[in-house]
DNA sequence: TCCTGTGAATTCGTTCACAGCC
DNA sequence: GGCTGTGAACGAATTCACAGGA
């Protein structure tokens, strides 16, 4: 355990099992073994090890691991010991939602600004916060320290909203419209696209329909056709 | 090209070239390199044409892929040309934001029914849509045969909500709500999870803040004693 | 004996590089 | 000449399997 570099996959999953773990003390259980915390983060109990011997040696051999402090160092390790300040950018139906959404104050997001260019939002309240032109943006990420955003606007307009909060100093963008976004290197970006959610889920249930007919013998050859020639 | 199993991470580019390819034929343009629709979706054209192949040879050497035509195929694959039945469970802050938000009907997502179990929510109108009872989820999916359910409960009976789902005959969830689900075999299950997508930005955000003073000079030894040795 | 931590083996996904066709 | 389709090379992530400490 020298280097300090830990795979994406295995961020990724670092909140997963932090969750957990909460779950675990709030039940009053201190000590949990790698099988235990794989069954309640649905992951395998191999990974489990590896992911934390990532962080370091936290275990026990023989024990499990501490959950307190297991927490503690997961929460270190993602940076929430510290509270991080974040604007919505888009406040129609998502961005409202989004800004009504308990669940980012709870583990350390301020939410320190909501963000529209229509005038009709501008001065509205909401969640106790008022709306404020995006015109502004440059002057209310310096003075509240904003280092992400979320982005909640409609795609046509998302890769230019972008432009502008990186150069407003926004640094981390989590983008929930529905388009492709290119940031540069050292701004750190994630996605949420709810249809194409979806359109994966559709994917494999058309699989399962069409083997489910398979089995009962009323498969049909598609009318498509182009279709490859075998399944 | 036989063998008709596309791998996971391939399936889930598709919806993200179909929307690029989208794009491309509103504003009319007919014939797309492999080069030209790796720019529009953000990634590698290797990748594209290795993705594009496991659904057949749909474009011609020296010349591309015909747009309209890949939106077929692509449509196809993914299960988009028949449309399906969701249903919204839980109509909190999230499932009315998503009741409201079009992006679904748009492709062929049709909510066809949106529950809960607050009496103070059930006969509520939404989108113009009744909020009905959950326990008459049985019912409901079988008259408007869902098949996919959109999960935007709390996440302390997310797993009961899910149970009594897949009871009733869904076979897809799209999962919002923070838990760890457990589905059978024969089930789909995506999650969404806004906070977990947050921590990590939180994870790369301090890293970057770590580097930053690293080069500025100022990077202070970490209070922590149980810190690994380097960095 | 129990459970962690981790090399080794394996699987999965990406990228390269070029033959083959337009 | 240009671009697809795809084996082969590479790299990342997962899982195995077990040595070693409590």
């Amino acid at each position: 355990m020298t280097t300090r570099q830990i795979p994406e996959a295995s961020v990724a999953r670092l909140p997963v099992y932090l969750r957990a773990l909460v779950d675990m003390a709030e039940r009053g259980t201190h000590t949990v073994s790698s099988d235990a915390l794989a069954e309640a983060a649905g992951v395998n109990s191999a990974k489990i090890r590896k992911d934390l011997s990532y962080l370091g040696s936290y275990g026990t051999r023989g024990v499990g691991y501490d959950v307190e402090y297991l927490i503690h160092q997961i929460s270190r390790e993602l940076g929430l010991t510290q509270d991080w300040a974040t604007c919505i950018v888009g406040v129609g139906n998502l961005g409202k939602a989004l800004a009504d959404y308990g669940g980012f104050a709870e583990r350390g997001f301020r939410i320190a600004a909501l963000l529209d260019v229509s005038l009709g939002k501008v001065g509205e309240m909401i969640a106790g916060m008022e709306v404020q032109h995006f015109d502004d943006v440059e002057r209310i990420v310096k003075e509240e320290e904003i280092s992400i955003a979320i982005l909640a606007v409609p795609g046509a307009v998302a890769q230019d909203v972008t432009d502008r909060l990186i150069t407003a100093g926004i640094s981390s963008v989590l983008n929930f419209a529905p388009a492709v976004l290119t940031v540069p290197e050292g701004v750190s970006l994630r996605k949420v696209d709810l249809s194409i959610e979806l359109q994966i889920l559709s994917f494999y249930e058309q699989r399962k329909v069409a083997e489910e007919s398979v089995r009962r013998g009323t498969a049909r050859r598609r009318l498509d056709a182009v279709d490859p020639p075998l399944a």
